[in-house]
DNA sequence: CTTTTAAGTGTAAAAACTACACTTGTATTG
DNA sequence: CAATACAAGTGTAGTTTTTACACTTAAAAG
């Protein structure tokens, strides 16, 4: 078949996939236990072999679709993980993918059935093999991501409140953000539409509800433009820090 | 040998190294006409396939050193790039990692006898397979990183002058800065040392030298502190933009 | 000694960011 | 049906950061 590199090695390639979700005010990931050997029964992101015929876009979204019913999700590249060891079940090479998922009741059923379960992000149980180091970076990628992308948004509801907004950017970057300041910054950007429709869940008095204008939004980046959502992310680097020295 | 997973896909994977350098006021690519087929005599970055003994980081430092006698480099994963028909030799995932190397005349020299060039980004001629568009995300990601991260300083000599540094970050960011305002935002971080030295390669009046302060640098990573470099990269959407709507 | 060249330097106006406290609407309760 | 409880919603003044901008200086070359 193949007529050249003949004399080289041939590996394992793997898919895992981290799939986030927000779910009353926390940012959680979507977990299974493990249902073959090595480590089965342990819990782990959701994984699967690269096959010959398939990319590794299309195969990371097939692995996500057989776990969970779910397509067309928002879905990136986090990086190749390729220590000789991480999987003692064979050398294995792993690219990993983040989803943004907008969790709902059919979503939830769905992952019960396949015997998985979203956990908080707070409260994360030991994963398989390097299955910890992957998470860790991918919530360092989503932190610098959703400073310069609007992806809150994949991970909420079509409509949503501000406050639900302003919830999950604090889960996403670990502080509390003033709600004033909050929403002057991102209601300025002119990408959310403000409905007639409140939601009451949360409060008597009710929330306004919002979309976000994805075709502004498109527009926006045709021309050039970014957004830009300043999330607190720690202390710049001044000479003058009183601290530092 | 490994009793698990036998029954999966295994894959060639392939190593691509985009290495970056600063010289005569350009950023450039070291790149390598390809010395077999399939595409022999093309243009093409350095590459090479993983073995089952060594990891993917281990790998690329071989294959970078392997073709330009380097070590000891700044180097990191980009992404894999894993299209079925990618690579017409075979099928092939492809980890790319970008470098970030001082050029001196060392190199110069080692990277002739090896047949490689260092060409501008501004003139790079066409690429075998996918490797422009590998280029085109690692000069994306090499952008972003720049702002958060003083990488600047692993592409210049250990002394280098403020207009040398200054005539990088409009390379990598593609814009002209203002000298004041940038000398301003570099010096503030207070992790330049100014030597008593100048480089009188580029004016009669010469310029003084400074050395990045690595040490100081740590120290500040490990309080938590963060570099941050606001290079110009394009306008922020705010709704009032008077181009926009 | 004059010219040429790039290095080096400060300030004022505009924009962005920060901190902060009271009012509103509505469901619930007594 | 009046009182209460609760989260949503709203504006401003002080501070910091960013931006735009032009002349002086040092030294080599002629």
């Amino acid at each position: 078949m193949a007529p050249y590199y003949k004399e080289y090695d041939h590996h394992l390639v793997a898919l895992d996939c981290i799939i986030f979700g927000f779910d009353e005010g926390e940012l959680k990931l979507l977990l299974l236990k493990r249902k073959f050997e090595p480590a089965k029964g342990e819990w782990s992101l959701m994984g699967g072999f690269l096959r010959k015929s398939e990319s590794l876009d299309d195969a990371a979204c097939r692995i996500l679709n057989q776990l969970t019913g779910l397509s067309n999700i928002y879905m990136k590249q986090l990086n190749a993980f390729g220590d000789v060891d991480r999987d003692p079940g064979a050398r294995t090479i792993s690219v990993v993918y983040y989803a943004l998922i907008k969790i709902n009741e059919n979503d939830r059923m769905l992952a019960e059935a396949h015997g998985a379960e979203w956990i908080s992000i707070n409260k994360l149980p030991a994963l398989i093999f390097d299955h910890s180091k992957m998470v860790e970076k991918a919530l360092e990628a989503l932190r610098r991501r959703t400073s310069r992308e609007p992806i809150g948004f994949e991970l909420l509801p079509d409509k949503f409140t501000l406050p639900q907004l302003q919830s999950l950017y604090e889960s996403i970057c670990g502080e509390q953000l003033d709600k004033r300041n909050f929403r002057k910054q991102i209601l300025v950007t002119g990408l959310l539409v403000k409905l007639d429709e409140k939601d009451k869940e949360s409060s008597k008095k009710g929330a306004f509800l919002y979309k976000f204008d994805h075709k502004k939004y498109n527009s926006y980046v045709e021309k050039g433009f970014l957004f830009q959502l300043k999330v607190k992310s720690g202390q710049i680097i001044k000479g003058n820090n009183s601290i530092l020295v």
